[in-house]
DNA sequence: TCAGAGCTTGTTTCGGCAAA
DNA sequence: TTTGCCGAAACAAGCTCTGA
């Protein structure tokens, strides 16, 4: 039987050796259980097999790497949690198909308009596309297979453009800056096709511009990744076909300065300009450079199947992308717990640890090479605790004294000051939004962030606020463009001639809103401005930024930037992390259906198809979980208050 | 007057974090 | 997946000093 090598499968093989070796024999487990669960009745007994199946990958992991390299002991074991990751099955993915079918079905159209010719795409049948051209090449007893999103034919030329749902932004601004001007690398041709400076005919190299280009062909870098991609469906076609014609091979992405105008059909549908939405990107001469790349990678990947090596290996941290989500190694635990690292307290608890850890640098001496957090575990430092005192600054020194004492640090005098800037009544402010990549409504952007839902708790002097009576809020049916209802809700609950503190909770994120809000909505300008000038950040109380360490006289002496530090921080600041602290009987684990905003947005998506009790249940839950966010605000505050005001 | 060393200052790049 | 912000490192440019 020739081995199946997908697209996908062949970029697990590639993460590293390691990860070769664990796929091969995980994959059998992991495929046995997708194929029982879609046969399989209720949810008990999924909720059973789910359990086995970590079980069962839990035995095989405790064989494959306690190997005579010693490998995991006791006191790290594998747990079946572990493996969460890998069952689970991909819900947000699932929610995006259509929108991705979309992008396709455009880039269809723009390549028809672009070129002419026979233009061939897929067709969407349920959860499947099908009638995208298969392009496969067998090597060595593999057969290396793909589909490719859209392709443009004629007599002369082929033209293979794979379609991501990412932004032209990342092309149009590579290349370096000059007195903050860029030089972008990337020019766009008459034909509106993004093209690299040296495919013109008048081009000069200029400084940088070859450094800058090489990011291109780095598959770990943000850019690379999606011109990998082509260049392997460049590598099979190019290995399986005789075709005499040229090829050209493209990405196509969405314009990031593409504003929607509103356009819709008979039945209520946005109708969107496709030769304006979306871009393509020539990418021919660089693929063809990476083609060497590819070929090695081809016989890297061989290799692995062929010799499994489950050996310890390094971390490293873009191909392990450690602290990434989505694309996370799913076998990282795995290697942490091997090598062992702790899920608490471990080096990378450190802020500004990525820099790598040393002996302070002496002014008189030449400066010492600090040594990477990857290293020292390797050397097995791999504990908080483990590492110098000395070699730690001022804000990672407090980290370790918190760690090592269990107590908390509090800087109370900093935070009473801070506590008298604020003007009652303080509005505990909180949106939610959808970040779609195809614009919703009239005068947005790809991604941009539509608001939908607002919460707001009201408290008129300081600690009095009741969770339901203070409340109000508002919420889109999802059924229409309700922003400027949105806004006039907003603007008569924040009353622009009252005063009074906004508090929100990150404040780049809601005034970014705001702003956005007065771009497409200048008749309400006065009164968004009032509120955008009357912003407070909550999380500066807790860890200030450098702009309000600079507003702060008694700030900028201090040597830690943290005003509040607690062990389980675990160094990030985010409301989900300090909550917690402050009022442990706030669990979101207890809300029905929305537990976060990205679960926000899901329900969003089916607000708009829903109708009668099901609407009615979604809708509710949607403004439970909103209204949580701004009482948690106000019961961090009064945590706070009590801390300040103890002797 | 010039070249090179060493220092200071400014700019660019990178990685990480927060929100949804 | 996006945005903006931040701090540190890396790099670049300009200055002074020194010795010839």
């Amino acid at each position: 039987m020739t081995n199946q090598i997908s697209k996908t499968t062949f970029l697990k093989y590639l993460r590293c050796p390691r990860a070769a070796a664990f796929e091969g024999d995980a994959a059998a487990i992991v495929r046995d259980y997708q194929r029982n669960l879609a046969h399989i009745g209720g949810e008990e007994k999924a909720k059973i097999l789910e359990e086995e199946t970590k079980e069962k990958l839990r035995q095989l992991f405790i064989r494959l790497i306690e190997n005579d390299e010693g490998g995991a002991e006791s006191e790290a074991e594998i747990e079946s949690g572990d493996f969460d990751g890998l069952l689970k099955d991909d819900l947000t993915l699932k929610a995006m198909l259509s929108t991705y079918f979309k992008i396709e079905q455009l880039t269809a159209e723009k390549a028809k308009k672009t070129f002419g010719g026979q233009v061939l795409s897929g067709m969407r049948v349920g959860d499947q596309v099908i009638g995208q051209r298969y392009i496969n090449l067998f090597k060595d007893g593999f057969n290396f297979h793909s589909f490719v999103d859209v392709v443009q034919e004629d007599d002369s030329a082929v033209r293979i453009i794979e379609a991501k749902s990412t932004t032209s932004k990342k092309f149009a601004e590579l290349g370096p800056k000059k007195n903050k001007e860029l030089c972008p690398i990337f020019e766009r041709s008459p034909f509106g096709v993004l093209r690299l400076k040296e495919d013109f005919e008048d081009f000069k190299p200029f400084d940088k511009y070859y450094d800058n280009r090489e990011k291109l062909m780095d598959r770990f870098r943000d850019v690379g990744r999606y011109v990998y991609d082509l260049a392997w469906q460049r590598y099979i076609i190019e290995n399986s076909t005789d075709d005499k014609r040229e090829y050209r091979y493209y990405l196509a992405v969405l314009n990031s300065d593409y504003v929607f105008d509103g356009r819709q059909d008979e039945k209520g549908e946005n109708i969107y300009d496709a030769d304006d939405l979306i871009v393509l990107v020539d990418l021919t001469q660089v693929t063809k450079d990476m083609l060497l790349i590819v070929d090695r990678d081809v016989n890297t990947v061989i290799d692995r199947i062929n010799k499994p090596d489950f050996s310890r290996v390094p971390l490293e941290k873009p191909k392990c992308k450690i602290n990434g989500s989505y694309d996370q190694c799913p076998w990282l635990k795995i290697c942490m717990k091997d090598l062992m690292v702790p899920d608490k307290n471990s080096l990378y608890v450190y802020r500004g640890g990525h820099t790598g850890f040393g002996p302070a640098s002496d002014k008189s001496k030449e400066k010492v090479q600090k040594e990477k957090i990857e290293e020292l575990i390797w050397r097995g430092i791999t504990k908080a605790l483990d590492i110098d005192y000395d070699w730690l600054n001022d804000t990672q020194k407090v980290q370790y004294d918190v760690i090592k004492s269990g107590k908390t640090f509090v800087d109370k005098k900093v935070i009473k000051a801070m506590f008298k800037d604020l003007k009652y009544p303080l509005f505990h402010l909180d949106f939610e939004t959808m970040n779609f990549p195809i614009p919703m409504y009239r005068g947005e952007v790809p991604y941009q962030q539509s608001l939908f839902q607002y919460s707001l708790h009201i408290e008129r002097t300081p600690g009095v606020c009741d969770k339901e009576k203070d409340n109000v809020s508002f919420l889109s049916t999802g059924k229409t463009d309700d922003r400027e209802e949105f806004i006039k809700s907003m603007i008569k609950n924040i009353p622009a001639n009252q005063g009074g503190t906004v508090i929100v909770y990150n404040a780049i994120f809601e005034s970014g809103r705001l702003r956005e809000l007065i771009e497409m909505f200048p008749k309400y300008a006065v009164e968004l401005n009032s509120i955008l000038e009357r912003i407070y950040d909550l999380k500066d109380i807790l860890d200030p930024s450098k702009k309000i360490i600079a507003d702060y006289e008694y700030l900028k002496s201090k040597p830690c930037t943290f005003n509040y530090y607690n062990e389980s921080f675990q160094r990030s600041y985010s409301i989900k992390k300090v909550l917690p602290v402050f009022a442990p009987h706030l669990d979101y684990a207890n809300l029905d259906e929305v537990h976060n905003g990205l679960d926000a947005q899901a329900a969003f998506m089916r607000l708009k198809y829903l109708e009668g009790k099901a609407f009615d249940e979604t809708y509710k839950n949607m403004i439970e979980y909103c209204k949580q966010d701004t009482w948690a605000m106000f019961e961090i505050m009064q945590g706070l208050r009590k801390l300040i005001n103890e002797k």
